[in-house]
DNA sequence: CGTGGCGCTGACGTCAGCGTCAGTTTCTAA
DNA sequence: TTAGAAACTGACGCTGACGTCAGCGCCACG
């Protein structure tokens, strides 16, 4: 496998599916309202009111454009994780490309400068997305696990070019990715106002030399 | 400061505090139970009934033994947070204490450990914990940051003594707990079945190392 | 053998939040 | 201008989980 799967979010049955700009505004609304609830009071505590009340329509308005709570939950998850998968690009060997390691950090920058950007649904994706809904667990670790298999291939060919070093991978990978995690998350909680780069540069240092002195 | 500090649980006002061997003994059986339930059901899908299924005991009764639902939770978590912190040692320098790198991978291999031992409370304590409710919310935040602090005087102390790298300690701080905390993941979702040592030895190599080849 | 109290029961009333739908308003196109 | 379609409204009935409490049974002790 090449890249890393995008995953998609098919709404549920009785939402319908015609498109029309207005609908779309409307949907998009909707949708923006949601965001803001969820990251604000968490998937539990919010209801169909609390987002409704972000937005000047009535209550049924909501039932025109999803199922329920948990469908809009799984499109704002859905789509973000869209978005992080756009700006994760496999690393290209051979001859015009890039230094590798050049190529990783710009995938961390442009990760961590999403995270910026919608610190909101870092939260909502990281956060509170776990242990809501079985259909939704399903989803998270379709993405987790494409995101798990993807940086394993990337290590295994970061091992044979001999960029990185040899051992067991797999605790490589939870490592690499639990570090990325949680710095997201001190992103998003404002522990680390530093640029894109700056954070992708700590990083870097790490995966280059570990924390400890020699 | 010095060490890790325990964290407290004080019971709601409702629920009785006396002790007598019996209640003891029911109050571990409730709790058990809530355990069991949250692991496999996460919090939210959680509710008094299902944990009270699981022990030979009427609805009521769990109100005798506790508040409500957030009060077997957070009882819970508490629990399991004093846990950990008892296995958390401060690095001791000086004459007669063992290697500062030894002193620290016994902290890795005693919390790793737990985790083998008590899967069901690491999945709980770290992805449905979150975002439930703001009280317990707030209990977490403290638990997590006094472990951020610990760390980061941890890492100090590291950088004076020369065994830990300079630069900036917050991105360190998070890395290295988003590190252990996706280890443990790992664990509890049986990805990794090897010994406590061996992915004690694995983080380690990391954070002597990072991940890529000089 | 009583009786007081402790532990426990489970049916009951309450209520927050849900999803619906008959009716109203707004848009669109002829 | 008007009729039909599309968008929207919000009161309504329903459900499922909650926390309570009057009463039951059992044990310990006098």
């Amino acid at each position: 496998m090449v890249g890393l799967a995008r995953s998609t979010y098919s709404r549920g049955v009785n939402a319908p599916v015609k498109r029309s700009p207005r609908r779309e505004k409307r949907r998009r609304q909707i949708l923006a309202a949601a965001e803001q609830a969820f990251a604000e009071k968490g998937y539990v505590a919010t209801t169909i009111d609390d987002i409704v009340a972000r937005v000047p329509v009535a209550r049924g308005t909501f039932y025109l454009y999803f199922d329920d709570r948990l469908d809009v939950f799984r499109a704002l998850v859905n789509g973000f994780f869209e978005r992080v998968t756009d700006r994760i690009q496999p690393i290209m060997l051979g001859e015009g490309a890039a230094a590798p390691r050049s190529q990783l950090r710009s995938n961390l920058i442009r990760v961590l400068e999403l995270a910026q950007t919608e610190p909101g649904m870092v939260k909502i994706a990281l956060s509170t997305a776990t242990g809501v809904d079985e259909a939704l667990d399903a989803e998270l670790n379709a993405f987790f696990g494409a995101l798990h298999t993807f940086m394993d291939e990337t290590l295994e060919t970061g091992q044979t070019i001999g960029l990185v070093r040899q051992g067991d991978r797999r605790p490589m990978v939870a490592i690499a990715l639990g570090a990325m995690q949680s710095l997201l998350m001190a992103v998003v909680r404002g522990e680390l106002e530093q640029s894109g780069g700056a954070l992708a540069d700590a990083l870097m240092a790490f995966l280059e030399g570990g924390l400890l002195q020699k």
